[in-house]
DNA sequence: AATCTCAGCAACCGCGGGAAC
DNA sequence: CGTTCCCGCGGTTGCTGAGAT
């Protein structure tokens, strides 16, 4: 019944992405377009399963990636956006094009919640985290603003895994694959 | 100069929804 | 109609490098 085999795990490569590896998926992509990420790492010859190779692609090598420091008004729509739905962060990600969904989500734990914090707000309620005045006494002490000055450390490389970005190109669609790309967009309140 | 601490990010894990048999 | 499987999402982990001591 159902489907034909499933995914064998057995024989995959976990870890950090090799150069290799990067320029495998790419490559294939380039000719097959995205979709079926299941049968994917055996047509392109990588021992990696198709969710790690749909990760990849997604958060790291998609040729509309921006890759680089968030704008304050990029910011702030996220605030707004997570303020609206929650930890949706793919909803929110399809709001801010060149972004993934991974990327907001780290960008939120790591600068957006100081950032909240630091305004005296709660990230998750998007209130005030106490009713005393000033943002910094409200803080809770295990909570750091700032400690550095958060350069714009943008490793690239990542145990060596790291690819030189490929040129901004159009990806075909799904071919043949059921499932639809992420809705174009939700309808921002006023 | 060496060591420690912590921020930042890529990648993994587990689960739920929904389509394919 | 029930079962199986794929896809995508959210949460978490672990590695790396930069700053502090």
């Amino acid at each position: 019944m159902g489907r034909s085999p499933c995914c064998e795990k057995e024989h995959t490569n976990k870890g950090a992405w090799t150069k290799e590896e990067d320029q495998r998926l790419i490559a294939y992509i380039r000719v097959n377009g995205e979709g079926c990420w299941r049968s994917l790492p055996k047509a392109a010859g990588l021992l990696r399963c198709g969710k790690s190779c749909r990760l990849r692609w997604m958060n790291y090598l998609r040729p509309d990636l921006k890759r680089g420091n968030f704008t304050d008004d990029e910011d702030e729509l996220i605030i707004r956006l997570h303020s609206l739905l929650g930890n949706k962060w793919s909803l929110i990600a399809g709001q801010l094009p060149g972004r993934t969904d991974n990327e907001i989500k780290n960008y939120w734990n790591t600068h957006i919640k100081r950032k909240l914090l630091s305004r005296g707000m709660d990230p998750h309620t998007h209130r005030p985290l106490t009713p005393v005045d000033g943002a910094a006494a409200s803080r809770p002490a295990h909570i750091a603003v700032p400690a550095r000055a958060a350069p714009p450390t943008r490793r690239d490389e990542h145990g060596g895994a790291a690819v030189p970005r490929p040129e901004p190109r159009p990806v075909s669609g799904p071919a043949g694959c059921r499932h639809a790309d992420l809705a174009p967009g939700l309808p921002l309140p006023p």
